[in-house]
DNA sequence: CTGTGCAATTTGATCGATCAAACTGATGCC
DNA sequence: GGCATCAGTTTGATCGATCAAATTGCACAG
């Protein structure tokens, strides 16, 4: 196989040297036209690629940022992590970026292979997903000036206004909001809320969604609602039981909004069938099955990732400290999908246990 | 920040040369353990990693394999290549190498991201995924000598004992072989296939599977095993109505195979409760609802496409024509994940228009 | 006519590693 | 002693690109 052409040959080709053939390609505006287009003809008819091992060395940098797979998605709604990815990766290719994944087992490893690969000069930015309050990789990436935006807000005192470090993420609580709005425009008013305990940012915004929603609309009283709010590990069984219980002890409920749609699925087995219930994610399954759900704009919380991260330049993935005083985060609406909502119900069949 | 140490700052802080240090690294058998010992504790006190471009530029080797990540996976089952992914990606780091992504529109889109990796020295070797009938890909890779490995067989005249290319794959006909018998000996008779349509070399092999089992053992006619057997795109719907058409017509059906997990939801919809139906991948929503289905050992199947690829050596990417006389291919038998039959079943409800 | 300024292009040095060849001692053999 | 051998180590060259500085050519003011 023969050895691929240099920018020297290239140069050659065109009679030109090879500075200025690399300045076709990366300062174009300091080329004279006639010159550029006889050394764009040689690069085709060459069909010259630029060695990017080689480039990485000279400019250090690489173009290509790293992601971590998580070790294996959990449960029906790991697919929004990889819808994510997908939409990543397009978006990434439309700005020339590379996209590298790595596998981790715990945040501490995780730190470890980021550093294996900024020293390694393989990835000069990341992108980090399910952050949680005081998170040690944010604080390791900000400490080390290492480039990167996360997919999650970091939940801190005044995230809005004066995060730490680039963010993205998506509203839970407007989605919420307007899932459960929905659901009392349908003439529902007992809407319950089937979410996650514990104090994950994100679950916490979710259910706030809902409970603003049902203060300002459905006329209940504050206990009465609280009645309504229920709470389970992410799970069909799971949230299956939560709202059986709820059920079993005479609560009237007319409609389901919950934080996922692994969870709606659950609430779907539990409830009789008419009872509308709205899922979060828009997974495969909600379309499958018609269940409404909540749907991020992956694409576009995805395209956001990589404006910040490129800067308002758009050219290179540059730090936290070299960032203007462009807004440092982006904020995106999701989308409630509706569905026949009975079309099709889930029912417990006689021979069950 | 500080400039990250060399190959040279370490010789110099052991009180060798560079290349010594690079010895260490590469070739320590040449190097004398007490120089060796020197080495390796400077390196570790200077905390170096080798410049990763710096080594793919004089070495012409990436150590990094790409793999395309489809626009948009369809549908329930498109989890599988994910699940794949992270698979590979985690044997891949087992083995010292990184994994990136591309995307492409069309298989003549993804040649020509392919080549340009190549060019670029991005990456060394290949992985491909939904291979078919007369993959323009693999021509294209074998043509110009690129190492690579498919995960599908190429499905040509002799695929098994002279294939053209690496390949593993998983055996479709033994997965859906056992889930048939397994229907059988729980006494069904009418076991009714449910496949995709034309003929795509996997949804074939599933076929095959299902009639040489029902031949073999269900001790119908092979007329009625015919009426049998259904064909439908693959989604809810499809698969749906054509087993309501089936049954419509008035045939008996005591349970259903289906080549993927989306047309087994299908399947569950139009039959009563208590038809036992068997899908295809495991996916999450298998799990959810309790649906029995064939799983494929994707951690094993990733592991065998590196270990292709990897050659005896285990070292470095090889291009195919280096392949040693060891055979070419892996095949890995699935296995039947049995799930409470008829623990949840889906029906109709009474509002469904 | 000379020199300044500027645009366009070229030349030399460099990024950090590895390859290939040369070197250094120590050993052993005739 | 003289010389080949060999393990262990070092030196010079190189991979393909970009940066920084030097150079060329040309227009124009003094």
């Amino acid at each position: 196989m023969a050895r691929l052409p240099t920018v020297t040959d290239v140069g050659h080709a065109a009679g030109v040297s090879r500075q200025t053939v690399s300045n076709v390609l990366n300062s174009p505006e300091l080329v004279k036209p006639a010159t550029r287009e006889k050394v764009e003809a040689a690069i085709a008819s060459l069909n010259y690629r630029p060695h990017a091992s080689a480039r990485r060395l000279r400019t250090r940098k690489s173009s290509t940022l790293g992601i971590r797979l998580d070790p294996m998605s959990n449960g029906i709604s790991g697919s929004v992590l990889d819808r994510f990815l997908h939409a990543l990766t397009e978006q990434a290719d439309a700005r020339g970026l590379r996209v590298m994944l790595f596998t981790a087992t715990d945040p501490e490893d995780e730190i470890r292979q980021i550093s294996r690969l900024r020293d390694g000069a393989d990835v000069d930015g990341f992108v980090l997903t399910s952050t949680f309050y005081e998170d040690p990789r944010t604080e390791w990436l900000i400490e080390n000036d290492v480039p990167f935006v996360t997919f999650g807000r970091p939940w801190g005192i005044d995230d809005l206004n004066d995060p730490l470090h680039l963010w993205v993420d998506v509203d839970g609580w407007s989605g919420v909001h307007d899932a459960t709005n929905h659901l009392l425009e349908s003439g529902a008013t007992h809407v319950s809320y089937l979410g996650w305990p514990s104090h994950s940012g994100t679950g916490d915004d979710r259910r706030r969604g809902w409970r603003d929603a049902m203060t300002e609309r459905s006329g209940l009283a504050a206990n009465t609602i609280d009645r309504l709010n229920l709470e389970a590990e992410d799970g069909v069984t799971e949230g299956s039981s939560a709202l059986r219980d709820l059920l079993d002890a005479g609560i009237q409920i007319d409609a389901v909004v919950c934080a996922s749609d692994t969870l709606a699925l659950g609430a779907m087995l539990a409830t009789r069938a008419g009872v509308p219930v709205v899922g979060y994610d828009n997974t495969p399954v909600a379309d499958a099955i018609g269940l409404s759900s909540v749907e991020q704009p992956l694409t576009e919380v995805a395209a956001g990732a990589l404006d910040l991260l490129l800067g308002p330049e758009g050219r290179e993935i540059v730090g936290w400290s070299e960032q203007s005083t462009e807004p440092r985060h982006r904020l995106y609406r999701p989308r409630l999908v509706v569905r026949e909502p009975t079309a099709i119900s889930l029912t417990r069949s006689d021979t069950s246990r």
